[in-house]
DNA sequence: GCCATTTATCTCGCACACGATACAATCGAT
DNA sequence: ATCGATTGTATCGTGTGCGAGATAAATGGC
C-alpha cells in the first residue's frame, strides 16, 4: 500500500474545520445585523423550535456542555431574548425560556439562511440534503464512541 | 412552496458546526498524548508538508489571520517544536521553521488519524473522499464571495 | 429520617478565532 | 531622496468551547 501523502486536503477534519470557519465568517454580517453570534443563532434556533427547555436539554441538542452554555445564555438574558429562571418542581434545573424580543427575532432572522445561498448556487436541493445528511451521520458516529 | 421547518437538522452550517465539535472530541485524547490542541496539529500538519514559511502563508493553507496563528505559534515555539525568526530579506515576514523535536513529532503523531476510523468503519473510501471533497469545495465557494 | 451518591448547573483557567487597531518595514510615485 | 500608501505581524478585547472542580438539590439504601 502506498503511503498516504500527509497533506490537509486529505483530511475529512481538515475539510469541517475550514469549512466551520467559511461558515461563520459568510454569516458573520446577517448575525451583526441581529447582535448575535453564531453559537448564539443556532442557540435561538433551537428554542424556537422548542421553547422552555432546560440548559441540560439544550446542550444534548446543541452538543454543548453546561460550562459553555451558561454564559452564552446569560448574554442572550442580558440582550432580553431569553429568562433563566430556577424550575419550582427540581431546583437543579434552570429552564430557559424566550421573551417577547425573543420570539419577535425570529421574523427579523427569516433572511439569515438566505446569507449564504450563493455558495449553492445551481446545485440540487437534493444532493444539498445528502451532504447534511451524511456529515450528521458522521458526527454521531463520532459521538458515539 | 412549503414552509421550510425552522430546525436544527435542516441546516448544513449546523451539520458543520456540530461535526467539528465532534472531531475535536474524537482526536482530544490522541492529541493530548502528543501535547498539542487540534489547531496546533493542523499546523504542524501544515509544515510537516511544507517547513520554513511565513506567517501569512501559514494563514492562508489554514485559513486563518495572524492575530490567531501569533500565539499558536508561540505556544508551538514555547514547546520547543518551532522557531520563528524574522527573514533578514524582509524584516515585515517571520519565517516559521521545525525544530528537530518538531520534525521528530511528525513519526508520534501518525497513528492520530487512525484515532476516529471506527466512525468511517465499513464505509467505502472514494465515499469518504467525495464527502471530504464537497465539503472543502463548499469552504472554497463560501470563502469566495 | 439520615447520609452517601447522583444530577444539574455554575465557576475558573486555558486555548482558540476574529474584528479593530497599532506598528514597523517596504514599496512606489514623484 | 522623500513621503504617503501598502504589507506583514502583533496586540487587545469579546465570545466561544471544554476540563476540572465547586455547589446545591434530589435520590436511594438502610
Amino acid at each position: 500500500m502506498a503511503d498516504v501523502p500527509l497533506d490537509l486536503d486529505a483530511f475529512v477534519c481538515f475539510a469541517i474545520y475550514s469549512a466551520n470557519g467559511a461558515f461563520n465568517r459568510a454569516y458573520k454580517p446577517a448575525l451583526d445585523a441581529l447582535g448575535l453570534t453564531y453559537p448564539q443563532y443556532v442557540t435561538m434556533v433551537a428554542l424556537w423550535t422548542q421553547d422552555d427547555v432546560t440548559v441540560g436539554a439544550l446542550g444534548d441538542r446543541l452538543f454543548l456542555e453546561s460550562n459553555t452554555l451558561t454564559p452564552l445564555l446569560k448574554r442572550l438574558e442580558s440582550a432580553g431574548l431569553v429568562t433563566r429562571r430556577r424550575d419550582p418542581a427540581d431546583e437543579r434545573q434552570v429552564r430557559i425560556q424566550l421573551t417577547d424580543a425573543g420570539r419577535a427575532l425570529k421574523v427579523r432572522a427569516k433572511g439569515v439562511p438566505q446569507a449564504i445561498s450563493g455558495a449553492f448556487a445551481g446545485a440540487d436541493p437534493d444532493d444539498i440534503a445528502r451532504l447534511r445528511d451524511e456529515i450528521s451521520r458522521l458526527r454521531d458516529a463520532l459521538n458515539t464512541r
